[in-house]
RNA sequence: GGAGAGAUGGCUGAGCGGUUGAAAGCACCGGUCUUGAAAACCGGCAAGGUGGCAACACCUUCCAGAGUUCGAAUCUCUGUCUCUCCGCCA
């Protein structure tokens, strides 16, 4: 939600960075609104005034035993002209929120103007393409063959865009969880959560999802969602409440399941376990002081690469323009990792700082020097568990149809070499 | 699922129709004292909003919504959540 403040005194900046993220100007029908409001506001506010200040004296009068029916009069006249100036009010209100509930967070100054994701500008990466002396299979290729990933079943369950995955593959997907949770947690200083996988509206509501984005959802019941993202239980911890400066930063993570409609991606991606409509993932949660926000974001980008480099994996990191980012973002990182099978960069890790946006919804604020000020909150995967197994099979994948056990899994298999 | 109790400021907790935005304690902040700290003592301390250059004034908020009343933290209804007991159960 945007300080309106900000857009009364900047209504051209304002405008102007809408319109980088793709919105039509609305700065001015917002100030029109606004000032209706308050207008209304400070009528209804003098006349309340005198309605107390009336009562008060009956309650005088009252007690003193004297008549007090002039008085009481007056007051039931008032009450109707506050009836319809709350009405208004209230009214006027509904009309503001539904204009700025709907608009998306201004971008950092850093972040790259751009239409689509093709205006993403490149920020670093790290590693190079592994060569194979072969043609390297797609993940859904290598896992079909080994007989421990199957879509038919999970389909004739489920539908389309699910999967099973059995035995060593299913096994590879809990130790890519622990492996993800013991690094951030032990080094990387993340409290670990287990959170509710369903949400409220209102919870939906302050991350941003709601009411723009409905249909990105799977709804459970009338006020239950699946959490498209632990992003929600997590930044949600603390709404409405007002936390001491020395509880920050507050760093959480959480491996959960994850519930996408993929509305919009109908055709997309429909070969192989790249785009579910359930997949985990290990989210990483940062609460922290406004000043702390730009490189709270670094520290969190660098955690979730820290995780590839770890399993040695090439990657590049993506600075997404101000048309591609996400709703509630001022900047995201997007780590895309190299899938030798498709011959491409894949999304696999989203880190983005939201600002006070996300705070100004779900009311999270901190005391400092008797100051109450919202906070800035970061999400970011650390990783999608799912896409860090499709990068394992295609990039550790042998010419006779094994995949070798990243050194810092073999933990996990009894240091065993190869996955099958 | 059945029966009952409850929801008040950062926390604990009093108030149960009229100067109550709300006692008291804790926490926190400032001060006195102390070499320093602690203790003790003194003072301050809810949030959001409107008007105003400001000082300041006013409005709203005691889980949420609706109602009764001249007036509601206090009464009524509905919802949500929490706790206790019983039943069921991973």
């Amino acid at each position: 939600m945007h300080n309106i403040n900000y857009i009364r005194e900047n209504p051209t900046e304002f405008d102007n960075f809408m319109k980088s993220r793709g919105e039509n100007p609305i700065a001015n029908k917002i100030i029109e609104i606004d000032k209706e409001k308050r207008e209304t506001q400070t009528v209804l506010q003098n006349i309340l005034a005198e309605r107390n200040l009336l009562s008060k004296n009956i309650g005088k009068l009252k007690s003193e035993k004297k008549d007090a029916r002039t008085e009481m009069a007056k007051v039931e006249d008032l009450k109707i002209k506050v009836n319809s100036l709350k009405e208004l009010e209230t009214l006027k209100d509904d009309e503001l929120n539904a204009i700025l509930s709907r608009l998306p967070n201004i971008p950092d100054l850093s972040t790259p103007v751009g239409k689509n994701e093709d205006e993403n500008t490149f920020y670093r990466e790290w590693g190079e393409k592994p060569s194979f002396n072969f043609a390297p299979k797609l993940h859904f290729e290598i896992g079909e063959n080994s007989n421990l990933m199957n879509f038919e079943i999970a389909s004739k369950l489920s539908g389309s865009r699910f999967v099973i995955l059995k035995g060593q593959l299913s096994k590879l997907e809990r130790a890519l969880a622990n492996y993800m949770l013991e690094k951030h947690t032990s080094v990387n200083g993340y409290i670990e959560i287990h959170v509710p996988y369903l949400v409220k509206a209102s919870t939906l509501y302050g991350t941003g999802q709601l009411p723009k984005f409905a249909e990105d959802l799977f709804q459970a019941g009338d006020d239950h969602w699946l959490i498209p993202t632990a992003e929600i239980p997590l930044t949600s911890l603390y709404s409405n409440e007002i936390l001491h400066v020395s509880q920050l930063p507050m760093r959480v993570t959480s491996y959960t399941p994850c519930f996408r409609s993929e509305a919009g991606a109908a055709g997309k991606d429909t070969r192989g376990m790249l785009r579910q409509h359930q997949f985990t993932k290990v989210e990483l949660v940062s609460l922290v002081e406004p000043e702390h926000s730009n490189d709270e974001l670094e520290r969190m980008l660098n955690c979730a690469e820290g995780i590839l480099q770890d399993l040695d994996l090439h990657y590049r990191v993506m600075t997404l323009c101000t048309g591609d980012m996400g709703f509630a973002a001022k900047k995201t990182y997007d780590i895309e990792v190299w899938l030798p099978g498709e011959n491409k960069y894949r999304e696999i890790s989203s880190c983005s700082n939201c600002g006070d946006f996300q705070a100004r919804r779900m009311n999270t604020r901190y005391k400092n020097n008797d100051q109450n000020t919202h906070i800035h909150t970061l999400n970011g995967s650390g990783l999608a568990v799912g896409r860090t197994l499709i990068a394992i099979l295609e990039n550790y994948q042998t010419p006779d149809g094994n995949v070798k056990i990243p050194e810092v899994l073999k933990k996990y298999f009894d240091n065993e070499k190869n996955l099958f």
